[in-house]
DNA sequence: CCCGCCATACCAAGAAAGGGGGGTGTTTTA
DNA sequence: TAAAACACCCCCCTTTCTTGGTATGGCGGG
């Protein structure tokens, strides 16, 4: 089993990536030193419906991966059900203990062991306002994923997933409008679903003001509606959703 | 700096703790093989609950903490909101390089210099439709954090996290609310900012019918008005920025 | 020093949209 | 068989959006 250091290296080779290609062959390196045969680094959506909108690098088999997206398990999956309750990474005969199983779940596994996958591991990696996701790393019959390997895939997991994100154009740097400190917090109430009257209550304005801001604010997002210029904002971290629960 | 197994055995007994004491005492620990002198375990961001449900070990000095307290950081803090926008756990010192600065940021990082704190790295911890959370390590002038640090915080930080979630007693109850495939795709419109007649134009249907849809959407959020709806449904995974785009 | 630019704050009125309440009925699913 | 989801209809009031303005203070450039 590869030691920390090693995984120091990895996540700087991982971070450099310029392909998805040479990410997946990163991750078979990994798989290498963790002892297993496949892994999957997968947003959870439905990839038949939409597969421009997420992520996906495996190296699953074919005929898997297909049965796999036939069933719409994308969200289904019961792995992936698992690692959307959960922060940390997880072995897979661990799940029964925190996410209660489904009537199609055993059935799937069973698949999944047909197609040559029997034991794994999965670190979630979620950020708020994105497709949930995970990477998978899957054993097959005979060598069992062990906790010394959910350590090493924890400690490299996340980074992989921000690679993937990266190259897929989420989180790059934006050059996005820039809001005045007032905007900012009429927008803030706005957000929280306060109108522009109870706006100026709180801050001690008249309620044009408040429009008066909030207009110019969606004038800078080129954005029609309030509702609009909220998720934009919210979108390039202009606010966040702590500055909006904290009402 | 310590090994891949001395996280695993970390994890065991963090997973095993009975008190926010008994973590605090481990998190003590995890500060000494790192080198570094606090730690601060936070969850934020509760929609439905208030803001003081969240869960807070650390063991910064007393003063810097009621500071921070008082002024309401919880949520402006640059390091929390950097947080928000990541997957991975980052150094301080990139926080630039992926969040947006604030007016307000350097004040606050000179204020917690003047504590003793002057770098430090935070995993970040997020699960869909609870209260996100982040663990951080500090260190002290002369001490950087490195990434050294970083790969072991990220080995066990989300464990961390997970102790704290089942001593907070919320390892159990999903209770984030379920969305018809209707109501979700006039969510979606009525994210991208269009009106109730827009939809009904674009569904097919009348516009009567898409307010109905909406307003038993919100019903379920508990939400008085389509943008808290929007962004309640947004940060527990219901919609993502993603679906937004793709109109 | 004046000037333009911007952020801030205020005013007004009409059209469009949202929110809350009351209903009807079919189809699908648990 | 009961509970949903889905589609449709009505009324009434509030809020938001848009379009015109006015006026102040701060700040940097010519």
């Amino acid at each position: 089993m590869p030691k920390l250091d090693a995984a120091k290296r990895f996540k700087a080779e991982i971070l450099n990536v310029s392909s998805y290609a040479a990410l997946a062959d990163l991750l078979v390196e990994a798989c290498a030193a963790m002892g297993c045969s496949w892994f999957a680094l997968s947003h959870h959506i439905d990839f038949l419906a939409g597969p421009e909108k997420g992520v996906r690098v495996h190296n699953y088999p074919e005929e898997w991966a297909r049965w796999f997206d036939e069933q719409g398990l994308g969200v289904n999956d019961p792995v992936h059900r698992a690692s959307q309750r959960r922060a940390a990474g997880f072995l897979w005969h661990e799940i029964p203990s925190f996410s209660r199983p489904r009537r199609g779940d055993r059935a799937i596994l069973a698949r999944a062991r047909h197609h040559g996958i029997y034991d794994g591991l999965t670190i979630p990696t979620h950020i708020p306002g994105e497709a949930h996701g995970s990477v998978s790393f899957a054993w097959a019959r005979g060598s069992p994923a062990t906790p010394e390997a959910l350590m090493f895939a924890q400690s490299i997991g996340a980074f992989v997933f921000e690679a993937a994100r990266q190259l897929s154009g989420r989180g790059a740097a934006n050059d996005s409008p820039r809001l005045t400190d007032r905007q900012i917090e009429c927008l803030l109430w706005a957000a929280r679903g306060k109108s522009d009257s109870v706006i100026a209550q709180i801050m001690n304005l008249r309620t044009d003001t408040v429009s008066e801001h909030l207009r110019n604010a969606r004038s800078r997002y080129d954005a029609r509606s309030r509702i609009s210029l909220a998720i934009r904002a919210l979108f390039d971290g202009t606010i966040c959703f702590g500055d909006i629960a904290k009402g």
